[in-house]
DNA sequence: CTGCCAACATACCAACCAGTATGTATGGTA
DNA sequence: TACCATACATACTGGTTGGTATGTTGGCAG
C-alpha cells in the first residue's frame, strides 16, 4: 500500500512505532495550538499535520484535553528548561548568563509573529481549565525560582546588588520578557521585541552593585 | 406580549430602541469573548447574554468578526482612553500620575482572573486576523504615546530624569503591566499583580532625577 | 502455520457553529 | 385607514466539532 514501505529498511519498523506516532502526534498538536490556540485547534487539522488518524490519537490521548496537557508537560516545558532553566546551572556570573539568554530569544519574523508559547496557552486557558492553569503555572514557578536562585547565589559572591528581592526581580524579568513578547506579537515586528530586548538588558545591568558594573 | 409592556411608561420605547439593542449586543459580546476568547464566543451565547435573536444581531452587525471589531473601538479602545489617556492630560507631575493609574490597576480577583481586555485579544487575533490586529495596534499605540508625551513634559520641567527615552520606557511600562497581568492571570492569585504594582512603582520612582525623590 | 493483541484506520454520530431566509410586529407617514 | 420601512424574531441550513464504534493490519508467541 505503502510505496514507500519498498525501499525502505529498519525504518519501516517506525510504521507501526507507538512511541514515534505519540510524538508526531504530540508535536502536530503543539503546532496548531500554536497556530490558533488550543480550543480553535481542531483534531482534523492537527491529525492531517501529524500524519495520522483519529484511531491513532484516541489510542494514545484519552482526549482533545489529555493531549493540550501532554503539550505543556512534554513540549512546553522542556522547550523553557531547555532556554531558561539549563542555562543558569552553574553559572559564574548570573547577570552575564541572564543578559546571554534574553539576547538569545529568537526575533525571528514568525517566532516574534507567533508570540511565546507557554504566555499564549496561559493566557488561554488558565482561567477556563484548571488541568492546564496548574501545569503552565509550575512551569512559571520553575522558571522564577531558577532566575531567583542564580541571583540569590550572585549576591552572595558579590555579582548581584544586595539590596534586590530575588524572586520580586525573577518575576519582574518574566513579566517584561512576556509582556514584551504581548506588544511584538501584536505589532507583528521584531523590531518592537529587538527593542524590548535592549530595555530588559539594561534593567539587568542596574542589578550589578556600583563600582561592579561592566562595560556601560 | 410582553407583561412588562403594559405599566412600562416611555421606557417601553426602548423595547424598539435600535441603539439600546446594539449596546446590549457590544455589552454582551465584550463579557463572552472576555470570558472565553472571541473564536470561542459563540454567537448563541452572546445572544442569550444580550437578551436579543440573531435577527437583531445580523441587522447591527454583518458578520461575528465585524462586531468584533465594534467591541475593539467602542468597548476597549474607549476604556483604555477612560483609564490611561483622559488622567494623564495636563497633570503637574507625570510620575505622580503614572503611579497612581497603575495603584488604581484593580486586583479584583474577578478582574485579575480575566485579564486584560485588550492584551486578551491582541494575543488571540493579532496573528490571525489583521482587522483586529490593526485595530488593537492602534489602542497600544496611543497608550503609549500618551505615557510617552507626559515623561517628555516631565523632562522639560524638571520632574523626569534626561537620561530616559520617554518612548522606549513607555513601552517598558506597558509591558510590564501587560506581563504582570498575564503571570497574575495564570496565577489566578491578586497578590501576584499587587507585588506586580509595587515592582513597577518602584521603577517608576526611579524615573525621577535624582535629588528630586519624594518619599522613599 | 495459527491465534491474538497492540496499534492503528475508517465510518459514523449528535451537538454545535456562523450565517441565511423568511416571517412579523411596530411606529410613523400619506 | 392603508401603507411601509424599520427593527427585529423564528426557523432552518450546510459545514464542522470532539468523540465513538467498529473494522483491519502487522508482528510475535506458541
Amino acid at each position: 500500500m505503502l510505496a514507500a514501505g519498498k525501499n525502505s529498511k529498519r525504518r519501516a519498523t517506525r510504521l507501526r512505532d507507538p512511541e514515534y506516532t505519540r510524538e508526531r502526534l504530540l508535536q502536530a498538536a503543539f503546532r496548531e495550538v500554536y497556530r490558533s490556540g488550543f480550543q480553535s485547534a481542531s483534531l482534523d487539522t492537527i491529525l492531517a499535520s501529524a500524519g495520522v488518524t483519529k484511531g491513532a490519537l484516541y489510542y494514545h490521548f484519552q482526549s482533545k484535553e489529555a493531549l493540550g496537557y501532554a503539550v505543556v508537560e512534554e513540549v512546553i516545558a522542556p522547550d523553557v528548561r531547555g532556554t531558561w532553566l539549563r542555562p543558569l546551572q552553574s553559572v559564574k556570573d548570573p547577570i552575564d548568563a541572564l543578559i546571554g539568554i534574553v539576547q538569545g530569544i529568537s526575533v525571528r519574523p514568525e517566532v516574534v509573529r507567533g508570540g511565546c508559547p507557554l504566555n499564549n496557552l496561559a493566557q488561554e486557558m488558565s482561567p477556563l481549565d484548571a488541568g492546564f492553569r496548574k501545569r503552565l503555572a509550575i512551569v512559571f514557578h520553575a522558571w522564577r525560582e531558577a532566575v531567583a536562585s542564580v541571583l540569590r547565589e550572585g549576591q552572595t559572591q558579590g555579582s548581584v546588588r544586595r539590596d534586590v528581592e530575588p524572586t520580586d526581580a525573577a518575576g519582574l524579568l518574566i513579566a517584561m520578557v512576556e509582556g514584551y513578547g504581548s506588544l511584538a506579537k501584536n505589532a507583528q515586528d521584531p523590531k518592537v521585541m529587538k527593542a524590548g530586548i535592549r530595555n530588559i538588558v539594561d534593567w539587568l545591568r542596574s542589578l550589578r552593585p556600583p563600582g561592579n558594573r561592566k562595560r556601560g
